[in-house]
DNA sequence: CCGCTATAAAATGTATACATTTTTAACAGA
DNA sequence: TCTGTTAAAAATGTATACATTTTATAGCGG
């Protein structure tokens, strides 16, 4: 596993503190390795929205910001139904087959932890995605869902949203399996914006209870 | 000016032959650095779309592609009437003014050449955009843009879309002047989607020249 | 003549050392 | 005590040197 991976796993727990600022000689001393692939993977995990840099003033891990993960749902909610119309006719039994596969094996017990049950979700979601057999729309919203992340790791460990989402992916699987397109995307496009709510509301209130503590 | 501006600049006048690799001792030997700082550049113009990595292969120019053009321009065609839509509520008659002042500034004789209309083309749009005050939406739709510069220089080269472009331009500003959000929402949306039309169909035709030419 | 293997060449990835910039802290003066 | 300046420390940016991986080539066998 690369630095960049091992980086972006550490992020992801909410090892390093929101706020606080990252040394490239720190980081390269705690992995073991010199600076230059530090600065590869810091610029890169900049690029992607898991750190923010001021130039030269090195980077840092941004703050949780309501605001920008609204957008980010947004975004989501406007481009991932329109993927997935995109690849509604290429659909057939297999991938719809596949898709229902990985839902079966979100739900075994013991429950899976919030890591994989989200690599799993998302493995769902491209595996629809990708059919539509357009990458540049593809990645974007692949770049969208990688910037989510960071939230949703967040979300995973405060709410229990995992019963409801099953739920709508199934409904999802069945419209798709009746060539139902457009009903298929609008509960898609419903949600996201679901989500994104959820989200959104409780950055809200958890940014509220970080300021009364000041 | 540093080194990820210049390559750039070189990229958007087509200097380098699309599919041929760049190597990064011949560019740090051409711009008299050093390859860290090629490495940097090359890595942050890859993410940006201006090249294609293929792991540790090297990077190379992509082809231009009608595929990823029609893309582009559909995610913006979804996502920038969006934000016109959150950013109308703020539109004052200042920004309208300024906005009106840059339309007006492309209009001299003789004709701006294409590099600076396109410039003037992207502050227009931007400086309508920001008053949203959505950072997150506005950063996507910028890269989305920086992406379609890619293809837009090779528009402007071949076609001469500056009289119909300028025309809905003034258009959409009357309609914000009047508070038709919506109406001008939607004069947006074809307005992209007319661009991506136009370009597609040219891509299509020149690539396939290309292949007859093989 | 074609295809496979092994070796050499070249390109990228990484470490160390140095230069430049930024930040921090001390300090003098008001 | 506060503010502005300045010098030292620390962080990032860059160059050089080395290691590893990839690609091209020469040679051998079919």
């Amino acid at each position: 596993m690369d630095l960049y991976s091992q980086l972006k796993a550490d992020l992801q727990r909410g090892r390093f503190a929101p706020g606080s600022p990252l040394k490239q000689s720190e980081l390269a001393e705690h992995y073991g390795v010199s600076r230059i692939p530090v600065r590869d993977a810091l610029a890169r995990l900049k690029s992607e929205g898991w750190l923010t840099g001021h130039g030269k003033r090195g980077v840092a891990v941004p703050r949780f910001d309501p605001l920008e993960a609204e957008d980010l749902y947004l975004m989501r909610m406007h481009l991932e139904p329109l993927l997935l119309s995109l690849a509604a006719p290429s659909l057939n039994g297999e991938l719809l087959g596949r898709a229902q596969d990985i839902l079966d094996a979100m739900e075994t017990t013991p429950p899976l932890d919030a890591a994989t049950l989200g690599q799993l979700n998302w493995q769902f979601h491209t595996g629809l995605y990708r059919a539509a057999g357009r990458p540049t729309l593809f990645k974007t919203v692949e770049q969208l869902q990688r910037q989510c992340e960071r939230y949703i790791g967040y979300q995973n460990r405060s709410l229990d949203y995992q019963s409801t989402s099953q739920r709508e992916h199934y409904q999802l699987l069945a419209l798709l399996r009746q060539g139902e397109t457009r009903e298929a995307c609008s509960l898609l496009e419903q949600h996201i914006a679901a989500a994104g709510r959820v989200l959104v509301e409780h950055l809200k209130e958890q940014q509220g209870a970080d300021v009364d503590m000041k």
